[in-house]
DNA sequence: CCGCTCGACGTTGCATGTAATCTAGCGCGC
DNA sequence: GCGCGCTAGATTACATGCAACGTCGAGCGG
């Protein structure tokens, strides 16, 4: 139809993706809902071999299962999946800060203290929405200065994930003035260029989430809400 | 054409990425060969559907590298690459060692050291092929043993990835009798129950490797060979 | 009333048609 | 001789046709 008309010259199939995946992340799919080639294209308002390359995308990102024959459904992640995904997480974020202590500039540094005295501001605010988006945002930056894409890829892969499974837990007050100490002494130690330091931060903070969830109630179906 | 000959029942796509993946990891097609989907499609006999598909799951896991518009490419993987690859696998490998180190049981152990002493034979009689099977096999039974999927998945892809671009040089009898050292202590640790002590003994085996990496000589264009 | 079979529907997986795009090779002008 | 545009072929990305399969519910038999 349009040739030309809304976003700009990409593919089809790359803006299925990105759709879908807004739309998952965004609980506007909710875990378990089945994504049906049709259904999807059609909503979309694609034909059938974007809307299926997008879901297989989804898929291998871990945001649906597919089971072959029978389609697909947005990944519904119980607690044992959140463990395993932390477990990993938390190697590759000490990775992520250790690497990042041997890289990192004055100017690295400057403006992670920059979103720091951001996030500081928001929690004091009990902006909880801000906290979140600064929260991203800095292991974002950390995992940019650490300057492995592998790495920076699998940690963006485990992080949609963990958005995925803890959408409303996350909106929750709790610990937000513990992140920011914690994100504190990661950039402490990116400055003091020791790399068993950063790392140390780095683990620590993902660690601690970690046993958080473990002592966080899980509702009847083991799953977090 | 033949509806239920050859291999057991399975999809025509999940059949052509294996065989795809095979003549990659055995260098039947050489890292830059160009993997067009009608000249994939016709040498495996499928049509172009599941060739697609399959030379878009073997880019996933980074044995292609894909340029929209353009195509796909076996990958061609540098030295910088290859250090990327072994930092998140070293983290990743301790990880495994620790987690194995909590759940392993006695006969998890046992099965590791019979492991071992195959492997232990065949260095002692250079067999170098039959090293390499058995390495591959004693990091997959570890990883078995933590018991996180994601994780495994995650080593496996690195692994073949190594495998890719390191072809070669595996098949050097260098570090043979270093591997199997280490190995070994890998297995103490493991059957220590000290997880620090285990993800300590994984981990300095891949920084080990790495070490050697960085240390061997490259060929011009920035490959091992 | 309950279980079972059968059939209609929807979906997946594969095959194939087609427009737009990219690449390579050739010839032309400078 | 050298660089440049242009055309021809190949290739990608997307659209769509179609058979096999799985699911679910209605109707039948016990």
């Amino acid at each position: 139809m349009t040739t030309e008309t809304s976003k700009r010259e990409q593919g089809l199939a790359e803006r299925a993706y990105l759709a879908l995946r807004e739309a998952i992340l965004g609980h506007e799919l909710a875990p378990g809902t089945r994504l049906s080639v049709p259904n999807v294209a059609e909503w979309l308002g694609v034909s059938r071999s974007p809307a299926r390359e997008a879901i297989a995308r989804i898929a291998y990102e871990g945001l649906a299962h597919v089971e072959p024959n029978k389609g697909a459904v947005v990944a519904d992640l119980d607690a044992e999946s959140l463990v395993e995904i932390y477990e990993v997480r938390e190697a590759l974020e000490g990775l992520a800060c250790r690497l990042a202590s041997q890289r990192a500039h004055d100017g690295d540094i400057a403006a992670l203290r920059d979103l720091l005295a951001q996030h500081v501001a928001a929690v004091e605010a009990g902006d909880v929405e801000r906290h979140y988006d600064l929260d991203m945002r800095f292991h974002a930056r950390v995992r940019e200065l650490a300057g492995n894409s592998r790495l920076t890829a699998q940690l963006e892969v485990l992080q949609q994930q963990i958005r995925l499974a803890m959408y409303t837990t996350h909106r929750s007050p709790g610990g937000m003035p513990l992140a920011v100490t914690e994100h504190r002494r990661i950039v402490d130690a990116l400055e003091s260029g020791d790399p068993v330091l950063a790392e140390a931060a780095g683990r620590s903070h993902i660690a601690r989430l970690l046993r958080d969830l473990s002592a966080a109630e899980k509702d009847p179906t083991g799953r977090y809400r």
